[in-house]
Parts: structure tokens; C-alpha cells; sequence
DNA sequence: ATTAAAATATGATAAAAGTCATATTTAGGA
DNA sequence: TCCTAAATATGACTTTTATCATATTTTAAT
């Protein structure tokens, strides 16, 4: 589904979302550690991230990666987009080429309503509205 | 979802129910081609079915591999738990060890639906229904 | 029996994904 | 202005996945 590289960064920007602000600034050091990711990895990570403006940074003394308000409303599938490009998820179950709604491969229709729906969602989602359900108690970490 | 071996491995049994017998066993050689898998590749793949017992086998002259009638109920998940191992599918979205239902990650509760849905289809639907698609012209080859 | 055609077993190589290390740049504080 | 703390850039290393190659075993036909 995801790449762990997806996940990883999924991890990052919603522990992001939980507990930095522009004013409270979170270094790597401190992302890694709790979300559980090696921490050159999460780096590398955030670096890419930072460069599509999915997650805000500063170097220097008291910087480190944040969330700004515009970053909040980052919807997940621009997340995996970045990460994984954009025909991961898009590419049929079989990876046939020629497969498509009108020619729909053996297992096409078989897959079609929980990929779509699956897609939606994440088109539809922002990593805001996940930190949300942390705060109301509907989910939960530790990542 | 699937690893590229778990792909290959469902278009090889597919073909296999589509175009073998036990009177009209096909070489490797004759698998590849048609599926567009390496055939080095593919003979691998089918020796770990032929062990697990998914597919047929006979050596020797005129042999090659073929599926039995009993062959052709194996469940799609069978496959998938074969190649890929039975984690791959049941796994959490983010690979967090601690998540459940009764403490989901904040992507628990989101990808729930659809994966449960289709774990439930590849538990309940045998290579002989996807076969039997193409026959009827519901879905299409090549692979 | 001998031969040839097939699967099988084993392991080697290549490519991709994941992980780690180091040097550079930027910015704040003394 | 100088020093230090942070991100950034780059690339090397490692592990996993995918691919290929070769030697062995089995079986049918002659």
C-alpha cells in the first residue's frame, strides 16, 4: 500500500501536527525518537518534505521543522504523492498495462471499490483532521 | 499490496487454469512468454507453488505444470500467503505494532473499510472465479 | 539401458529500497 | 564578528527484492 518511507513520513508530519507551531519548533533529534524512525532517515525525509512545502523549517540556533497553519491543511494523498509518486497507488493490482474500465484486467473490478474509495479518502483528508481524532481521543498514539 | 512476485504468481496460476489440464500440461518456457514474466523468474515462483501444492507438476519428458481440479479452489489469499507471507496483507497501515481496534492508529479507523473488504474477497474467491471471468468475457487478458 | 526433456534445487548477480555518515550552509546569540 | 546549533545536500553503505544462471534429478520414449 504505502511505502515505509510513506509511513515514515506520514508519522513525521502528524507528530508535527500534535505538537509543533510555528512558535515551538521541533529538531529532528526530537521527531525521531518518538515516532520511532532512525533519525538520519526521518531527516532525509523531512528535508523532501520541507522542499514541497508540505512541512515548514528553519536552520539555526532554536530552529527546527514545524507546521504552519497552510501546512495543516496538506491533504494525505499530496503526503504519499510526494514520497512514493503518484503511480503507486494508481497502478493496477496486476501492474498491467493495458488494463482500464473498459478492459478491466482479471482482478480490475475485483479491487475497484476499495481502491477508489480508498483514494477518495485520502484526497479528501487533511493531516489536520487526523490530529484531530488524536485530540478527541478517537485514536491514538504513540506512533 | 501485493509484492511483484505475489503478481506474478496469480498470473501464472490464471493462466494455468485458463489454458492447462492434467492432459495438457504446459512447460515453463509456455507460461512466460504469454504473462510476460522473466522465465527464470517465473519457474522459481512456480516450484514454491508446486511445493505448497497450489499447482501441478510432472517432470520429465511431456511434463510441465498443469492444475488439478482441486488446483483450481485455491483461494487467492492462499497464494498471497504463500509468496508474500501472511503479514504483508494483515499488517497496520503505518506497521505500528501496537494497533488495534480497540486502540487504532489515526489511519486505523480510516483504511479499515476497504481492507477488510479485501482481504474478505481474496478469503472467499478461488482461482477457478477469476478463470471463469475471462471465459465469460467479463474480463480480459492478456496478462 | 540410453538419451533427452522436463522440473527442481541452489546459489549468484542486479536493482531498488532503506539506512547511515559527513561536509556544507544558514541563522541566532554572545 | 565569531561561534555554535540547527537544517540541507550529497553520497556511501546495507538489506531486501527481483532477476538470472547452472547443476541435479526425474521421467518418458526409443
Amino acid at each position: 500500500m504505502f511505502s515505509n518511507s510513506s509511513k515514515y513520513a506520514i508519522k513525521a508530519v502528524l507528530y508535527l501536527a500534535i505538537h509543533s507551531s510555528e512558535s515551538k519548533k521541533i529538531r529532528v533529534k526530537n521527531i525521531s525518537e518518538p515516532i520511532n524512525v532512525p533519525q538520519a532517515y526521518i531527516a532525509k525525509l523531512l528535508q523532501e518534505l520541507s522542499r514541497h512545502r508540505i512541512v515548514s523549517s528553519t536552520r539555526g540556533p532554536n530552529g527546527g521543522f514545524f507546521l504552519s497553519d497552510a501546512n495543516m491543511k496538506t491533504l494525505l494523498i499530496e503526503i504519499v504523492n510526494v514520497i512514493d509518486g503518484e503511480d503507486r497507488l494508481n497502478s493496477c493490482l496486476l501492474s498491467l498495462h493495458n488494463c482500464n474500465s473498459e478492459k478491466p484486467c482479471p482482478l480490475h473490478d475485483f479491487a475497484r471499490p476499495f481502491r477508489t474509495n480508498f483514494i477518495e479518502s485520502l484526497e479528501q483528508n487533511t493531516i489536520e483532521d487526523l490530529a484531530r481524532d488524536v485530540k478527541r481521543g478517537k485514536s491514538f498514539l504513540p506512533l
